[in-house]
DNA sequence: AGCCTTATTGAGACTGAGTCTCAATATAAA
DNA sequence: TTTATATTGAGACTCAGTCTCAATAAGGCT
């Protein structure tokens, strides 16, 4: 069930782009090993809708059909890309524990009408929020930002 | 083991301040009724330190000694108390759900060295929020900022 | 004060996201 | 190829949080 990831195999794997630099470079330090089943779990990643649970990718890789990777290594596996900064995760209605690529830096309005996701990402924010962490002398190294509320469509909808 | 909460009782209990009426005029709208382990719990809430975790409520009505509640009515009643805008709960660091009892708004700092929280509340960022929501068609009722990083205290350690 | 309807409680079973264990296996480096 | 070490999968396990339901309490009404 399991193959070995030779160098015929890494020759085309999808990550062959400037995030495999990075999350090589990251395995190392960690003195870990690239597996087939890290690729493919971060190949699924990467063709997914931004938001996603860890869940999504369990079923998938437990749907017939589809290579079988186990919940455990999907677990495992989203912990170290996170440490990568490869993705990123948030808390949406204190429910589950969702997963994102990260892109570029951004925050998030709920709507806790239709669950839609928005995300926004304002300069002002980011440098006002530089300013207050240098006041307490605290050494910021994320944030997150949420708001919840009601969504233009779900305010027109009555 | 239960109390009935007549008069006499509802006469001197510690939820006789502001927060009674607030609640009260909540509970109404919602057609429930005042028991005594609501009070009970929300006493305790008023003596805790700011932050706590459910399992902490838990275990004080669980100890020899103390008034006995159950679990179940614990998280029923945080529930609650969050719907009613008594208090507000937060995730840290992906694990736990936190809850504090609303004071005034403010904004978290989060050492990932020693766990400590530091509050602020900056005018600039809830304006600029505003701003943001105002843009989007996007009605906010809350948002939470939670900052991430090494306070003061662990910066200097080394 | 007592009656009556309806909401709330507690005990404990249950759920399910996430973790852990460990033998088998794959990786990386030499 | 060999060797040392990290990773995997299956499934048991944990534990925060929910649910069930019979017993009980709250609150409105008289």
């Amino acid at each position: 069930m399991r193959l070995s990831l030779n160098k015929a195999v890494m020759g085309n794997c999808i990550i062959n782009d400037n995030k495999t630099a990075i999350f090589n470079a990251f395995l190392k330090t960690k003195w870990l090993k690239l597996t087939w089943e890290l690729e493919k779990i971060l190949q699924k990643i990467m063709e997914m809708d931004e938001h996603f649970l860890p869940e999504d990718l369990i079923q998938y890789f437990e749907q017939a059909g589809n290579e079988r990777i186990s919940r455990a290594t999907v677990y495992r596996t989203l912990k170290l890309l996170e440490e990568a900064s490869i993705i990123n995760s948030f808390h949406i209605n204190d429910d589950f524990k969702k997963y994102e690529r990260i892109k570029a830096h951004h925050d998030h309005m709920i709507c806790n009408e239709c669950g839609k996701i928005i995300e926004f990402y304002d300069e002002r924010l980011e440098r006002i929020q530089k300013e207050i962490c240098d006041e307490y002398g605290f050494k910021a190294d994320s944030h997150i930002m949420n708001i919840t509320g009601k969504c233009i469509d779900c305010r027109n909808k009555r």
